[in-house]
DNA sequence: ACCTATGTTGATAC
DNA sequence: GGTATCAACATAGG
C-alpha cells in the first residue's frame, strides 16, 4: 500500500490522534521491524517521553519527543498506523463491533511494534509481511526531496539526469523521495509519457509537466485516500484498455516493477 | 500442490 | 558511480 500518499495519511492522524500523549510502555522485540536495535533499546530511549510533533519525507514518517530521540517508522509494504485500535481509513468507531461496518484490515496479531500510553491508549505499526522498518533518531541522507514540494528547478536537475528509464528515476528514493509503482505509473499516464524513456533525454518543459502532474496525482491521492484511488489504476491488468483513447494497456517489468503504460498515448 | 503476484528497501554484482 | 537483480517478509490467488 504505502506509498507518499498513504504515508502522509498517517502521519496526519498521528498527529491529531498521537501527540501530547505520554509513552509509558514501548513493545520493540520484533527484531527485524527494529533492526538494528536490540529489543529494549527503543523503549529505553521512549518510555516516560511525550510526542511533540509528526513528520515526513518521501515515505519516512518520524515522530519527535520531548527528548533528545525521534521515533522513525516506515510503513514499508503493508504497513498501516494504528492509534486505539483505529487505523487511517477505518470505519467509524464502533461499526466494526456492531457488524455493520468493513472489517478490520489486519488483526491485532500482526501489530508489530506497540506504544503504550499513560492514558491506557496504544499506537502500533500494523504490518503482516514485517518489511515495514522502526529506528531510533533515522538517517535522511539518502533520502531525496519529497515528490509533493520538490522546486521546479531541484526537480529538473535530480530528475532529467541519467540513463535510467524514467519510471525508474523517479522511483528512486535517493532522487525525489514517495513516489511509489502505482503512483509512478498513474502520473506517467496523465502525462503521456513512456516509463522507458531515458530520464536523462527530457526536455525542460517535459520535466515541468511531470513535476506538476505528479503534484496533482499525489494531491488528489491524498484526498481521494490512497494511490489505488488514481485513474489508471483500474486498467493494470491484461487484456484492458487505455481509458482514454482505448488503445491496448501494455506491461513490462521495469525497474523490477509491473509496469503498465498505454501502447498509444505513451509510446517511447 | 505449485506457481505467481503484491504498494518497499537494501545488499550485492557488474 | 550508476544501474540491475535478487532477497528479505507473509500472504493471496490462479
Amino acid at each position: 500500500m504505502p506509498e507518499l500518499p498513504e504515508v502522509e495519511r498517517a502521519r496526519a492522524l498521528l498527529e491529531r490522534a498521537a501527540l501530547g500523549r505520554r509513552i509509558e510502555a514501548v513493545d520493540d522485540t520484533d527484531t527485524f521491524v527494529c533492526r538494528p536495535h536490540r529489543p529494549g533499546e527503543i523503549a529505553g530511549a521512549l518510555e516516560g517521553a511525550t510526542l511533540v510533533s509528526a513528520h515526513r519525507r518521501g515515505k519516512v514518517m518520524w515522530l519527535e519527543t520531548d527528548r533528545d530521540a525521534a521515533l522513525g517508522l516506515h510503513l514499508g509494504m503493508a504497513g498501516r498506523i494504528v492509534v486505539d485500535d483505529a487505523a487511517e481509513g477505518d470505519p467509524p468507531d464502533g461499526a466494526e463491533a456492531r457488524g455493520d461496518g468493513a472489517p478490520r484490515a489486519h488483526p491485532r496479531g500482526w501489530d508489530r511494534f506497540t506504544l503504550t500510553f499513560a492514558d491506557g491508549g496504544r499506537l502500533a505499526l500494523r504490518d503482516k509481511r514485517r518489511l515495514g522498518r522502526v529506528r531510533l533518531d533515522p538517517d535522511l541522507d539518502g533520502v531525496g526531496p519529497d515528490a509533493a514540494e520538490v522546486s521546479r528547478a531541484v526537480f529538473r536537475a535530480a530528475v532529467g539526469a541519467g540513463r535510467a528509464p524514467l519510471k525508474a528515476r523517479i522511483m528512486d528514493q535517493s532522487v525525489i523521495a514517495g513516489v511509489g509503482n502505482l503512483l509512478a505509473d498513474e502520473t506517467l499516464w496523465r502525462v503521456g509519457l513512456s516509463p522507458h524513456r531515458p530520464a536523462g533525454e527530457l526536455a525542460d518543459d517535459e520535466l515541468d509537466h511531470l513535476r506538476r502532474t505528479l503534484r496533482a496525482a499525489t494531491r488528489d491521492a491524498i484526498r481521494r485516500g490512497g494511490v489505488h484511488t488514481g485513474e489508471v489504476i483500474p486498467f493494470r491488468r491484461r487484456g484492458a484498455a487505455c481509458p482514454r483513447c482505448g488503445a491496448p494497456m501494455e506491461r513490462a517489468t521495469l525497474g523490477g516493477r509491473t509496469t503498465w503504460w498505454c501502447s498509444e498515448e505513451q509510446r517511447g
